[in-house]
DNA sequence: GCTGTTGTTCGACGTTAGTCGAACAACGGT
DNA sequence: ACCGTTGTTCGACTAACGTCGAACAACAGC
């Protein structure tokens, strides 16, 4: 199963801002940013199973993560370093901002 | 008539992410970073004057500009020092990146 | 070989977003 | 007063997105 993995300077900045874009996604990517891997099965943020993979899969071809398969899970992890190259001040500008909408919207 | 320009914190960050993540719209963000007020019918990227329109008022209430009106026209300018100060990096990271999408998609 | 676990894929559904033309509103000139 | 200019608003349409349950695939353990 080929993991589609894209380079991160193949893919138009709209699509790396459009995979932030989301609550759901930002959660996750929230929670990589802490570093290490994780199992998908992990992110737990009321969402089905589906949904979860769906999202997974927007960040990963988005060029926002790595997947790494091993038995039947799949560890997931931040591609932190090339995106702080190519988008240097952009994954620290939306990580460091409360966690919650500010406003309950 | 009331402009609608609520303050930069009350915006989810998703909402200025998703602001973002547009062609058009990042367009005229950049036009916009080059300093300076811009008529709303400088922008001409192809689109209709009413989805002009439109673009215009979700970086608007995304926090992300400031609109002065005078006579029948309409001037804009970027709120790029509360940007900075709010999302250090962000701009910056949006900008210095190839104006058109690198493939050609 | 079953069975359970872990994820993905496949419709399907409702919602939102981008687009347009047409109608409207506000102002400036003459 | 009448135009022309400049923008906004109003449906309407289509495409894309987030969501789900159900079915499927791959692997691990017994």
């Amino acid at each position: 199963m080929e993991l589609h993995e894209p380079e991160l300077r193949e893919v138009p900045v709209t699509a790396v801002l459009a995979a932030l874009a989301d609550d759901v996604r930002l959660q996750i990517v929230r929670t990589l940013a802490e570093g290490g891997e994780y199992a998908c099965g992990t992110f737990e943020f009321g969402v089905s199973k589906a949904t979860r993979s769906h999202h997974l899969k927007v960040l990963r071809e988005a060029g926002l993560t790595r997947t790494r398969v091993a038995g039947t899970s799949r560890y997931v992890r931040l591609r932190r370093d090339e995106l702080d190259r190519l988008y240097p001040g952009l994954l620290d500008a939306v990580l460091t901002t409360p966690a919650t909408a500010p406003t309950g919207r």
